[in-house]
DNA sequence: GTCTATAATTGGATAGAC
DNA sequence: GTCTATCCAATTATAGAC
């Protein structure tokens, strides 16, 4: 399967294709991409069977245009650039609550699950999703380790690997027993604990 | 789903049974759960799918018996009992080599996805899954740091917050890559450099 | 573009003979 | 216990009318 494509024409906000590719994001995201049939889409989109094929020439397409879609619309706005490298236990908290708000909101555990199930079936499908989250991530805390440095506040000897260390300690255990359901979804104090966590240990490690 | 539970009386190695269960191993960690049909694995067991039937009562009750079989065969050696805390910084990479030559492992990558990607239709497995996994390794990992702890030569405050950073910093992004499968089975030196990276890192974090 | 109706195939599960 | 043959439900995809 290639990169995602419509085949009807232009059409705006408010048209079936619209209706079709939310009703088909919920369905897939709620009980992934085998358990989910182009008849329950459709009787979720209320259109025909046959008006679903009109707009998204098959099952895999339609699940690609979902996959793409959804990672571009979650993972767009996170940035570090506005942070601070001199107040740094400051904006390293921000950042780390920022990162986990999002690694851990119940959609992007849901994309997360059905992408890692399906890598199998689509493995371009977790590429998208790699380049629109994870990596976009990592480049911004690389782009602001390098700052930090720069600024004499952190010693980095490699942005990139204190990048990866950085969020690695910021998903710690919690990021995966979210996939594995381990427990509820995560609650804000939770959150806030597991970020003061990452930031310490992290300062112990790379603070001036 | 409960708990797997053969349906036929006692066998031993060699019959019918394992025959069964290895075939329907090598399908569902290759293929996943929706992928693979009962015929197949009949096929590729050599049996008719009534003998499959006659052994397991279902797909699902297939499905747990692979799972539970898998996570205790692969995870039941991880020990960190025989290290020395006083030598720290060797036990630390042995114990990170160890650990990250079992969860990179083809098989429990495999074995990974496919229960992430089942979560929603089959908690449970995911629970016998993690008790066997995760939080088994995490149990040895803090038995370890509260033994260096008394040894004086590490600082733990909260062991068990140790083990979870511990792990986090050893599996790093390179465990998620594998997950989506970024790149390529990862070779033993790119192991080893990560285990030497998540230690050093570790070590200026928590050294006494 | 959208619908109703249906084709074509697959897949889980079982009947009945041995 | 094991096989062959089959049932039955579900699913992807399309034909043809409007």
């Amino acid at each position: 399967m290639s990169v995602p494509q419509r085949v009807a024409g232009r059409e705006g906000p408010g048209g079936k294709a619209e209706t079709i590719l939310a009703a088909a994001e919920r369905a897939f995201l709620a009980r992934g991409f085998g358990a989910v049939s182009m008849d329950a889409i459709a009787r979720e989109a209320s259109v025909s069977k046959a008006t679903v094929y009109a707009h998204f020439t098959s099952k895999e397409e339609l699940f690609g245009a979902v996959i793409a879609h959804v990672s571009e619309r979650r993972f767009g706005g996170f940035s570090a650039e506005a942070l601070d490298p001199v107040d740094i236990a400051a904006s390293l908290t921000t950042i780390a609550t920022r990162f986990l708000d999002l690694v851990l909101a119940p959609e992007v555990i849901a994309l997360n699950r059905i992408i890692i199930g399906e890598v199998t079936r689509f493995p371009v499908l977790a590429q998208v999703f790699w380049t629109a989250g994870p990596e976009r991530m990592r480049e911004q805390l690389e782009a602001f380790f390098r700052r930090a440095g720069a600024a004499g506040t952190l010693v980095i000897p490699d942005p990139r690997q204190a990048a990866e260390q950085f969020a690695a300690l910021a998903r710690g255990e919690i990021h995966l027993r979210g996939l594995f359901r381990v427990e509820e979804p995560t609650d804000s104090t939770v959150l806030s604990v597991a970020a003061a966590n990452a930031v310490a240990t992290f300062l112990r490690a790379f603070q001036a």
